[in-house]
DNA sequence: CGTTGACTTCGTGCGCGCTCGAAGTTGTAG
DNA sequence: CTACAACTTCGAGCGCGCACGAAGTCAACG
């Protein structure tokens, strides 16, 4: 995280003026950076600005809060739920089509195309 | 995918000119389908735009480059894989906080703090 | 005493990936 | 015949999430 960064979230509201030493630089309490690794963490798995801001306004009104942030949080667990299932599918398909190209790679080093007429499954060889 | 992500696709170099009908309007082959499918699926998984263009590019040219884009597949594959682990272990905080906000509402729902001072990880209760 | 260098504020800029809107053509339904 | 919807091209606009640069202050080093 850039120092760019820590000054934009605190612009926007992500995190509360953080402490002063006496010249005026920022200084970052555990709790702050505690908050800064969530945050940190929430982005990485795209969680937006808008809506770390928004749980970011909920936490500092207390308890009170507590039921609608929890949803917040399980619409973002669902979501990661979601994107995982996303990301292992992919994965599969890249790992058959590198298995593919290992296999024209292969026809190649031996000395070109002998008999390959139907060791092309149309899908995989072209239309990759 | 909408119709301007199409046209926008075609005019970077991802598709190339497409087939029209009499009127002039697009009309896709399977094969330009089968291909879209792919892109959606590598967008979808955080390849950009550029990295896209790259293979397609490459995938242009024939054979001769099977080598060079099984290595960008591969690379991105690994990309996956890492991302994947970071969603994994987001998951799981996720599910930590939740867990400890059902725990704040019960002790609510019951009526008010008793006895709560123990019960309250820090990091977990107060940071997040 | 001078010179790095790390910080400060403020506003602006930028790359990405679409997204939209205007103006024009064509095909289909009532 | 007349709407109306669905496509076309072209260029500009936009939201996001920072990143940057200028101008100034301060601390420590040699």
């Amino acid at each position: 995280m850039t120092a760019h960064t820590l000054r934009y979230y605190e612009r926007v509201g992500l995190i509360q003026p953080v402490g002063r030493a006496r010249n005026g630089h920022r200084r970052y309490s555990e709790a702050d950076e505690a908050w800064l690794n969530f945050l940190h963490c929430m982005r990485a798995t795209n969680m937006s600005i808008r809506e770390m801001q928004r749980y970011a306004a909920l936490r500092e009104q207390g308890d009170a809060t507590s039921l609608e942030r929890r949803k917040l949080l399980e619409d973002h667990q669902a979501g990661i739920a979601e994107k995982i299932a996303e990301l292992q599918k992919a994965h599969a398909l890249l790992a058959h089509k590198i298995a593919n190209y290992k296999a024209i790679e292969d026809r190649i080093r031996i000395g070109g195309p002998q008999l390959v007429e139907r060791e092309k499954p149309a899908e995989l060889a072209t239309a990759s």
